[in-house]
DNA sequence: AGTTCCATGTCGCGG
DNA sequence: CCGCGACGTGGAACT
């Protein structure tokens, strides 16, 4: 990783023009040649950036960074203060722990919260649009679950689309809908309930406590 | 600016939990207690960060950032290999140029390259799924705009959800749908032609030149 | 503070 | 390489 603290100003054209006057700013060209200009704002993303592939030419005192699909940064170097560049290696990556997978798995072993007498028929079911998270069955006929971490708009819509195909297979119709999350914003509840698709807010902390070992010795 | 470069491994516990075995990486502290960590891998977000506000207490070979909502990153430091600080003053800024806010206007400022007789009533007009872009009129009634740099799904599932709404207004029915963009990805037509929404493609650099002073000349 | 939608979203996975 | 969906989405604008 090679890092450049510079009075520099940076300007982008591609998906859409961008222009960065000239201030003291920290650019960081990455193993790959992937390249970020930090300002020391309060921002976690870089101001601007090219991601890989990418073609860095430097110039005297500009560097240009074209991509092939037309896009290109341009950044003019007034006065560099600081260079350096470490050898960091290959990075383990990162793991993570309580994404949407997991609640799925959390729900899918008890389906039973989701109403009396909901069955699991399989997880991640196919349909010409994706896959629906849970498909399940209660005395009312199939039921397909979305589930969600944070309830949007976006989840429903997603939801939707599935019911349309599920709904023509006459294998497994009729097919409701029932839509899970930790919180369900205002505007999807609305839009679920306008298509008559149920909504569930579950506590996943709770669920895991059931899923625990330690409420199992009861 | 603060750069430290050790290695080092990262947990985060907040939002989910993660955790990044021990490694070389770039920490930035930023002049507000923003601290990111960078890999230098293909990446140009950080793996783990912490926006403001936060407490930084650094402890031996040990650094914990908590923030008000109960969100957590510790870094454990096994050697740090470097470390440095900059000033780097106030950024001005990162100027933008051809966002969607602009399109829009550009359009609606010239509603009649959308179709002849088109007339604008006005913009951002609420539903109770969000505002539309333009509510337009023409000889076949209502007219709902939605504008978007790129033509994708995402745009005409939003449009959808507006007609569905504004149809069952006595007041403005009937409403059909125009889907805006430079360019419409071919799946987003269909789907959009399924749906009896109509899609313009317009260059919006070409519009640019009408709206510029330029031409106002003649 | 809460909610909405845009974003050069980015990123990872599967076809 | 493209499409799709999640993301600690982040960030801004507006209520």
């Amino acid at each position: 990783m090679r890092l450049v603290v510079a009075d520099c100003s940076v300007d982008y054209s591609g998906r859409l023009d961008t222009h960065l006057p000239r201030a003291t700013r920290l650019i960081m060209v990455k193993a790959d040649g992937t390249v970020a200009v930090h300002a020391d704002g309060s921002r976690v993303q870089p101001l601007n950036w090219m991601g890989t592939p990418n073609q860095l030419i430097e110039e005297d005192g500009r560097w240009i960074v074209t991509n092939g699909k037309g896009e290109r940064l341009t950044i003019d170097l007034y006065q560099v203060l600081y260079e350096t560049a470490f050898e960091m290696g290959e990075d383990p990556g990162l793991q993570k722990d309580g994404v949407e997978t997991e609640l799925q798995r959390l729900i899918a072993e008890r389906v039973e919260v989701l109403g009396p007498g909901m069955e699991l028929i399989r997880r991640e079911h196919p349909t010409p649009v994706g896959p629906v998270d849970l498909l399940c069955r209660d005395s009312s006929g199939t039921v397909a679950v979305e589930i969600k971490r944070r309830g949007d708009i976006d989840g429903v819509e997603q939801l939707t689309r599935y019911l349309e195909f599920l709904g023509r297979d006459e294998r497994l119709a009729p097919v409701r809908g029932v839509f899970v999350a930790q919180l369900i914003k205002p505007q999807a509840r609305l839009l679920a309930e306008d298509r008559g698709i149920d909504c569930i807010e579950l506590d996943y902390d709770g669920l895991r406590e059931i899923d625990s070992p330690i409420l199992k010795l009861f």
